[in-house]
DNA sequence: TTTATTTACTTCACTAGTGTAGTATATTCT
DNA sequence: AGAATATACTACACTAGTGAAGTAAATAAA
């Protein structure tokens, strides 16, 4: 049991905790954005108008965690939410001007806990690390 | 920027979220604990009494959550907590019988994880990610 | 020995997630 | 078309953390 001699799982969370924290304190210095406001931001950015349903099967979270944070980013105005026109039961997620321009401030801090993960860790390192983190998430995927 | 290419930051969370929820679905199959509670449990069965700072210490926490904690680890009945004879400020935990056999309990669904872990993973990739992740952690210390 | 500072913990307001139970709209099956 | 089922989202009670502001005891400095 070379996992639990090593005692991945506990490391796994608490380096993920850790820079999380970190990331966040970041954040929090150029204003605007949590981490995991952060994430939701970049997929509604990024995927055009999306409805909250594709913003959970990204993150990997339940509806009702998204309903939530979309209240928060709504309050913040970084977000619109508006009726799918395609379907009356979804909304239709979209990032405003000042939602664009929280994303463009965090990626100055973001930029240096890479370049913090870079200096620290060799190309093969954090290539190997990216493929086993998408294997261990592919095998804890939901009914399997 | 290899890490940023790889979304390296993203992948950890996503990796660690997916992995703490399932292990909490199957702790509480087994009833009793949930995955935090586990890990603040282990420290307190393990290094005997002790306080609550030398458990913030080691899971990387602030002193509240682990206020927090010990109310609901005390109301479940796992921990005691009395005062320190050493020092009349800080409060000496320790494990129940009850706590004692809820780590038991959950001995089983966590060595299944790490079950899975192991047969998707070569040992070499295990040592390697449990090393990588240490310095990750040590590297994002608080205050450097 | 007083005073200042640090330390161990608490409280509070907040973010952020789970999981269950609901509503309303879509879709599928006869 | 009508009935059964699936889907998109909401509401709620809960766990679990941060960070700031506070209290009381311990330690260090004067």
């Amino acid at each position: 049991m070379s996992a639990s001699k090593h005692r991945l799982y506990f490391l796994l969370q608490r380096a993920a905790h850790r820079l999380k924290t970190e990331a966040d304190a970041a954040l929090s210095e150029v204003g605007g954005l949590t981490t995991a406001q952060a994430a939701m931001m970049s997929i509604v950015a990024k995927d055009g108008p999306v409805t909250q349903k594709h913003i959970a099967d990204t993150l990997l979270q339940r509806e009702s965690a998204i309903t939530a944070m979309a209240t928060r980013l709504l309050k913040a105005g970084y977000i619109s939410k508006v009726r799918s026109k395609a379907d009356a039961r979804a909304w239709s997620l979209q990032a405003t001007p000042a939602g664009f321009a929280a994303i463009e401030r965090m990626r100055g801090p973001f930029d240096q806990i890479n370049a913090k993960l870079d200096a620290m860790l060799t190309e093969s390192e954090v290539s190997k690390m990216a493929e086993c983190l998408k294997q261990i998430t592919e095998s804890f995927a939901p009914e399997d």
